[in-house]
DNA sequence: TATCAAACAGGACAACCGGTCTGTTTTTTG
DNA sequence: CAAAAAACAGACCGGTTGTCCTGTTTGATA
């Protein structure tokens, strides 16, 4: 070991940087491994980071993982579905277009390691009352926004169907479909359930 | 503190009784609170044994979980799902009144813990192999079990549908649904799902 | 430029975790 | 009925966990 040539690097002291590095790690790190496998000392090994920092930028592991769903996994939420549906020409197209897209993702990546907000949903909705107000934030948020792309359509006449319901299960179906791929380790059951809620989608566009 | 009037309980020397409390336990333990959240210790206390007992009948806490996948688990699945949708009248039939059933049993407790394999799959399907094994198995018999119902019916000419996929949505839209349940504590998103599931279910029988 | 708070570094700690080990009691076996 | 195996009891251990604490360095402020 050489020690005459190593110098410690100089801190950066860009608070903004290190907290969105933090928050890059920790939900990567709570999406893959889930957020009770996933230790403090992991989190500060992987970002190169020590016990100060993260304590400084939060001071709790459930801050951290608060802050996690508020901003990450609630903006990976609006980037593969709010917004997409919302520039989609229909209802049906948005949504069967995100669940194709997201099983093209997944056959690129070796491993399916399921939807974050799914994930922390299913881990930490009973462990603490405010974890479960940050999840169903984020999955409220969603449905409405497929609730009202629904309503919007042209082709559904009114009261022929129930968005806010048909929203849900959409939601519940994809929710669902990528536990099962998570399960199996596939895209399959993915592409299945869009193929399926396909037809209850086209089905209800003319008969309601 | 009297302690002349104490006597040490007995020992039973009942390894079935034994085995089965220990299941019981962590098998409750672990729906509540999930696998990493539950320590071996919190299973000693709540179930009354020594740790003696609990490594003589299962050496690891893995050895624990996947027996309470293949036991436990499996057994809720067959009560809640497998057996009634196969003495149901129609799929159709079996489906709905599942998804009704347990909807109701929700609004009995007052907590919604979530489906246990569901909790299990999103939580332990990445982090081991065997784990992930146990849980499709069960994910498996599930949805085979309905597909077989669904070709079953007479109603639905052959051709017209693929119930190995409709069944997939059936599974993927409940687990889903009880997801979303546990996230907002309601057993609404059960219900809404069931309505919406079963128009496509009516529709495939005479349109496909 | 002096002052002060923010932004880290890095070690320390009590509690806890899963697993092991030795010993004791009961049942089963030969 | 002796011997062996099974079924526990209960203490123990090394490693890990989340959090805290004391400094030190930097940028902002006046």
């Amino acid at each position: 070991m050489v020690m005459g040539s190593m110098r410690k690097a100089k801190r950066s002291y860009d608070p903004a940087a290190m907290r969105a590095r933090i928050l890059d790690v920790a939900s990567a790190a709570f999406q893959s491994r889930g957020y009770h496998s996933t230790s403090t000392h992991d989190i500060m090994r992987e970002a190169g980071i020590t016990g100060g920092a993260l304590h400084h930028h939060f001071p709790t592991k459930k801050s951290l993982g608060l802050a996690v769903i508020n901003e990450r996994v609630a903006a990976a939420v609006e980037e593969a579905w709010i917004n997409p549906v919302r520039r989609a020409r229909t209802a049906t197209d948005g949504i069967l277009r995100a669940f194709e897209n997201i099983a093209e993702s997944l056959d690129k990546q070796g491993k399916v390691l399921g939807c974050p907000l799914n994930n922390l949903a299913v881990e930490l909705s009973t462990a603490d009352p405010e974890f479960q107000a940050a999840v169903t934030q984020v999955f409220q948020a969603w449905t409405s926004t497929i609730a009202e792309k629904l309503k919007a359509d042209k082709s559904q006449f009114a009261g022929r169907i129930k968005p806010d319901e048909l929203a849900t299960l959409v939601v519940a179906s994809y929710s669902g479909a990528i536990a099962l791929a998570k399960a199996q380790q596939s895209s399959e059951p993915l592409r299945i359930c869009a193929r399926q809620l396909g037809k209850l989608l086209s089905g209800s566009a003319d008969r309601g």
